[in-house]
DNA sequence: AGTCATACCTATAACTAATAGGTAATAAGC
DNA sequence: GCTTATTACCTATTAGTTATAGGTATGACT
């Protein structure tokens, strides 16, 4: 028994990678720890999680890859497109009016 | 080709109609109009998205059908049990927790 | 008779997160 | 020297859910 499709997670880890990629260039196994952080332990992503959306990013074009050797070891670096930044947009959008709907949905009792 | 699996959306059917019927009892055709005026018109969900999860919630016993004739019309009441209160509450408790997450790591100046 | 609104339903598709593995190199501890 | 942990990458499979696009039937209105 499987616990997949979680309420309110899709579209979440497509967000925080472009949201923090936005910022500075890093790599997959980097990601999965910022993720934590900068969610403040809300998320924590494994890296089955994160590299095949990296891959399906880039395959988008909204990510660029460059493969690094850095202390003997092999990183691949990802950098946000032109069109990666659009898509960010549109999924803050997208974010905004869905954050807005539900919370006047519940009412304000609840926060 | 077709839009399926839009960001942000998992969860919310759910969580609109819980939210919706246990504030009072419901039919299908009625809880797509209500789900437009509470969310302010942020969601529009079809009767094709609204009723397969009436069903699945019914199975799971989350909600409780009454058949009733109104009217000439036959109707589909459905009534939250005790299990779907505590379903919502977990519900409204993922909400929380992601869209805290989610809003820390965009950072402030995203609102 | 014909159209619209009401009221219910299902089959299919598309996608996506999560799990559970796997590989290989380096660093650290004993 | 040997073992373990950490770093760093990857894929196959599953499970489940929303959205679309249809369909059926009744009553109201023109």
């Amino acid at each position: 028994m499987k616990k997949t499709n979680p309420p309110f997670m899709s579209g979440v880890p497509e967000l925080l990678i472009l949201r923090l990629l936005c910022r500075q260039e890093m790599y997959g196994y980097e990601l999965v720890r910022a993720i934590r952080v900068v969610s403040r332990e809300a998320f924590d992503l494994a890296e089955g999680v994160v590299y095949p959306v990296l891959h399906t990013l880039e395959k988008k074009q909204f990510l660029k890859a460059k493969r690094r050797v850095i202390e003997g070891r092999n990183r691949v670096y990802y950098a946000v497109t032109v069109k990666g930044r659009q898509r960010m947009a549109e999924l803050i959008d997208e974010w905004t009016r869905i954050k807005g709907g539900i919370d006047s949905a519940l009412g304000e009792q609840h926060g």
